[in-house]
Order: structure tokens, then sequence, then C-alpha cells
DNA sequence: CTCTCGTGAGAGAGCGCTCTCTCATCACCC
DNA sequence: GGGTGATGAGAGAGCGCTCTCTCACGAGAG
């Protein structure tokens, strides 16, 4: 009992595959009354069109790979960053009917599978969550001639079009914010510094510091929770007067407003805190979170409108997002 | 400048197309040199199979469609209940070389377009995670003779196997705790009551009041955070002397936690609160949360291994997994 | 009334692969 | 030495579709 064919359409139809295949693909060169004979065949049949052959013939498959390079368990299941990335893709990408293969390239044996997965043409173009600089998928998919779009500026030197947040400026916001309410010492954790988002937000948080004379104190995390709560153990231990924190996400915010708790400390009222990214659990702290809005969403929208451009020929100048402080009561 | 087909790679290793075909395939009956020629051939240009002239053979396209049927955005970004298990079902496939097809089923209209997509023959099985009970997808799908396995118990009785926790057995025993910690005033704030874990944990807390005699006090959220907060301010309404609270999920504990928070509650002094799942979260709210484990990635893997057993003809019988009482400071 | 041109429909090749069928070869045994 | 069977390799059909090429037909022009 297979699934009916174009051919079978057509015979109901009394007319060729050839037409038949017209009405499907919408083609306006079929009389009226056989387009019509044609598609209550297709529906009397519940014909669907089989996409291995269309897709063997037109050498398109309108599906598009949404590659995610992120080799902690913890962080992607965890950081609202990976949903709700992927979930705004999906969205943007279900209303012009592409389908999406979800891969993960954790390892270098899952590097190899992406790559040959990528290479077999199964999929019109990839989209590429990489975050870490140490990757080598950007540069390998880039030589693969296939189109490549990248959430976040990769790493390296790559020739890839992206799409990322205003990283340095923002961070800027939140320490100049620390300053301009007379912080004195503030410190910072920062992200993991093989991510360029971690990079970025320790070069802002320096560049304010230095223009307001201030010393920096740093500490690195991972971008997780537990991170941001040794972390501010440390910076707790290397600095016992300090007067502030940026923290480069709400993650490693929650986990540090966590030690400070531990510590005796107060916020914002012996400590300032701000965060970055404006998850929703950033509302939710003891005492909610002063932090800078990334617009997720809208990044993984415009990654997709990249894509679309990539293969129309339209514009695929990197974009980059503006970020907003958004003042809650940590700091 | 094409791929190379089968046919190139046969005539650089001046072999039939058939031969090179089955040593692209693994089978045995070639001679060793002669092998050895073709994947030199396959090596030197690069050859990849083109999987859309494969699956129209075979009829098969090593790939699985994973459905989310979730409408709510912030459910879907916030909650690690989708990451995690999407997350866990990637790496169970990606380890038996299947691709995954992800795609999101909220509108009816997507849902149009993923029944559409499923018939047309794009996938070898479905993986259904929809939580809620109006839901139409699980009987569509399952009427589509393509083997379809859900994550939770479908809401409507349709003969699909499925993995669950055990929500209703969580939720006895995360009362039951309270109860023998001599709370007496026991409210709970339910899950949504059109999805199979809002309807079995609350079962679970009255099962439990029921044999201790005391007296139900709910109010109902939709598994976020603000729903939480808001059922925990209307619970304190209804009962200022309530001394503790058993959450649906751990990320309405942690709206509840604020409201308490908010209320001038101290937790577990005056409120023991549990919430339901050990999300990460829960080691960080102000107190840690007790909670129920529910493994999350476990039930994924479960599931993938179902639809595996349902293309191989195994065991199809759902699975209930336990889940266990993770004590913190909340209660 | 013939010629041209536009329009709508059919014929048929071919996308790249798998797989059955067929055949050649060789070892083995009586 | 001829028959038998196992083994390895090739020929070729065909999966379901798109798309070019071809052609039939009718309208309009000369």
């Amino acid at each position: 009992m297979r699934r009916p064919t174009l051919e079978a359409v057509a015979a109901r139809a009394g007319v060729s595959r050839a037409t038949a295949s017209r009405v499907v693909n919408g083609q306006t060169t079929v009389a009226p009354h056989i387009r019509d004979a044609v598609l209550r065949a297709i529906d009397e049949l519940g014909y669907v069109p089989n996409s291995a052959a269309r897709s063997l013939v037109t050498q398109r498959t309108d599906s598009v790979a949404l590659v995610v390079s992120e080799p902690g368990t913890r962080v992607f299941s965890e950081d609202p960053l990976f949903s709700t990335a992927i979930r705004s893709a999906l969205v943007e990408l279900e209303a012009i009917n592409k389908q999406v293969v979800l891969m993960l390239a954790s390892s270098p044996k899952s590097h190899a599978r992406v790559e040959r997965y990528i290479s077999g043409g199964h999929v019109d173009g990839v989209m590429l969550l990489s975050m870490h600089g140490a990757d080598p998928l950007p540069s390998a998919l880039s030589r693969l001639r296939v189109p490549v779009v990248s959430y976040g500026r990769p790493a390296v030197p790559v020739d890839i079009p992206f799409v990322d947040n205003d990283n340095v400026g923002g961070a800027e916001a939140g320490v100049r914010h620390l300053v301009e309410t007379g912080r004195r010492r503030i410190a910072t954790i920062a992200g993991p510094q093989d991510m360029i988002a971690g990079q970025d937000r320790l070069a802002g948080y320096r560049n304010v510091l230095r223009d307001s004379d201030r010393r920096s104190i740093v500490a690195v995390g991972d971008f997780t929770r537990e991170s941001g709560a040794i972390a501010m153990r440390q910076l707790l231990g290397d600095d016992p007067a300090l007067d502030a924190v940026f923290v480069a996400n709400d993650l490693m915010a929650v986990g540090a407003l966590q030690s400070l708790r531990q510590a005796g400390r107060r916020v914002p009222d012996d400590v300032a805190v701000v965060g970055f990214d404006d998850i929703e659990a950033a509302k939710y702290t003891e005492p909610p979170l002063t932090t800078l809005r990334h617009p997720m969403a809208e990044q993984a929208a415009a990654m997709v409108r990249l894509l679309l451009n990539l293969f129309e020929g339209g514009p695929t100048d990197p974009i980059i997002l503006p970020t907003e402080l958004v003042v809650r009561e940590s700091a």
C-alpha cells in the first residue's frame, strides 16, 4: 500500500504527468478546468509529493541545518540562549517553508559527522550557533561552498555573514551604570575567553574602568551558574572590599548572588550586581537583577534573513543588534 | 562543478557502479583489492552519496521528526524540559546516525504543516513532545501509519508508545514529605489541567491529602514562573495560615518563592515549599528548593529506544521512569 | 486562404542511486 | 573430465519527479 505518485494523479485527472506537475508547482500555464481536475485528483488520492524524487532533480532540499556547537550539556539545557535562538529561527524558517535539521557538534567525531552531512548536499544552507573560538567548524564549513551564516561573530576571522549583539557596548553601559551610581571597586566575572561574548564583554568592562580610573578585578567563569558562584567566592577572597560586580551573563549572576548571600553581603547595599542577557530568571532572583537585554530572538530572526539573502543575493553585511540596560534592584 | 557521483567513482576505480555501491554500503561480497580501489577513488574524488537518490530507491530517509507541540514561547525557552529532552534525543539519535528534523506545532496552521510533512514521507518516524490534552496531533499522526512515539503519556487515549515519569508517585512522595515533617495546611500550585503532568501531579497531591485527612487548597498555574507567583499570592489570600505548598514544577516554585518573600513569609520556617523536576535552578533559589527529580534526559533517551524498537520490532510497552525526592532547604 | 505566432499540453530524458537478475569464473568432488 | 555449487562482478531496470523539447491548435495578420 504505497503512497500515490504523480503518475496516479495524472491518470485520474486524465492528463499527463507533466501537466500534473505543473499544477503541483503552481505554474500558470494550465487551463483552469484542467487545473481543477488535477487538484481534485490530488485531493481524492491524498497525494503528497515525494521530496526525495523532487530534490533529486531540482538539487534543492528546502531544508537548512542548524548546527549547535556547544560541548557543555548544562549550558545547552540551562541557558535560555539556545532554546530562544532555536525557537526563533524555527519560527522564521517555518514561515518560509524550510525544514530545519538540528545537529550537535560537540566532539571532533560529531564535527566530522556534521561536515559529512553538510557536504552530502542534504541541506541548502547552514546556520551556526558556535560560540567557541577553537571551533574549527566555521572555517571548515565556509570551505564547503555551502551558504553559511553564524549566530554570533565567529571567533576566527572567516568570511561568514553573522548577526551579533553589541557585547562591548552593552558591557560598557552596564559598568558605566555602576560607576555612575558611585561604586568604587568594581569587579567582573568574565565569560570564557575562548568565546567572543566572553572576550567582548570583558573588553567593555575594561574600557570603562580604564576611563574612570578604577582598578580591574577579574575572575573568569564558563557561563554556568556554578562557575558564577565559584568566581564570586574567589573575588570576595581577592578583594573583600569590592562594592560591585559586573557579571558577563545572568546565569553566572544567579550563582554570584548565591555566593554573596552565603558570604553575608547584602545586594545592592554592600555589593551591586549587574548581569547580562536579561533572561526571564533575572526577574525572579533575590533581589531582581539589573542586567542588559540581549535580543536573542531578534538575533536569530536576523540570522535567518541573512541566510535568505545569501540564497537570493541580498545584502549580507554583518548585523550588530543593540543591547539595553534594564535597571531592577540589584544595582 | 557538481559533486562526483557513484558513476565517477566506479569509472575511476575501474569497476561497475553496482560494485562501487556495494563498497559504499559495506557489503562483504567484494574482493579486498577491488574494495580498496573503490575506497581510494572515493577518497580522491571526495565522494559523498546523494541522499535524495538513495532514499528515492530505498524508501528510507534515515531521519526522524521531533515535533514540539508547545504554544507558549516562554515555556519553550525557559523550561529546561524542552532543551534537555531535545538535546538528549539528539545525542541518542546521532549515535545511530539518524538525522533530526525539529518542528514546532503550535498553531492549527503549523499542525497542518507538520502533518503534510510527515505524510510526505520525509522521515522514518516521529517523536512527539506534546503536552496538551486538546492536542489533535497524536491521533492525527497515529492515523498516518508512521511510527510515532511520545515523550509523556498522550492526553487522549491513543495507541502510541510513550515514556513518562511517575508524576503521580512523585507528587505523592513530595506531599508525603510535607505531611511527615508536620505540616498541617498544605496547599498546591497545580499545573495546567489540560496536561497530563498537570493532572497527574495534582492527583498525587490529592491522594496523600485524602489519606492524611487534610483539606486540599488548590491554585492552578501554567508552569511559568509568573503563574507560580500569581498562584502563590492567591493561595495566601485564600488561606493566610497555610504552612506548606507543593508546586507542580520548579519554575512555578521559583515564582512562588518570590511571592512568599514579598508577603514576608520565611521559607521553610513559615511555609515549606516542594517543587517538581529538579531543574538546575532549584539549587540556586533562596532557599534552595526541595523537589522531585524528573529524569528528563533519560526519558528522552528511552523514547528514542522505543522508536528504534518500533522500527525493528522490539518491545514497545509504555515506560514509566521513577522520580526521586531531593531534599534541600525549602522543605 | 495561407502563414505566423502564441498558448497549452504531452513525450521523454535524466537526476543518482539500489538491487535483482544474470553471468563468468573457479574450486571441488565423484 | 564433466558436473555442481559457491562466489564475485556487471547489466539494467526503476524509484518519482522536473523540465526541456516538441507539437497541436486556434487566432490574427497579410
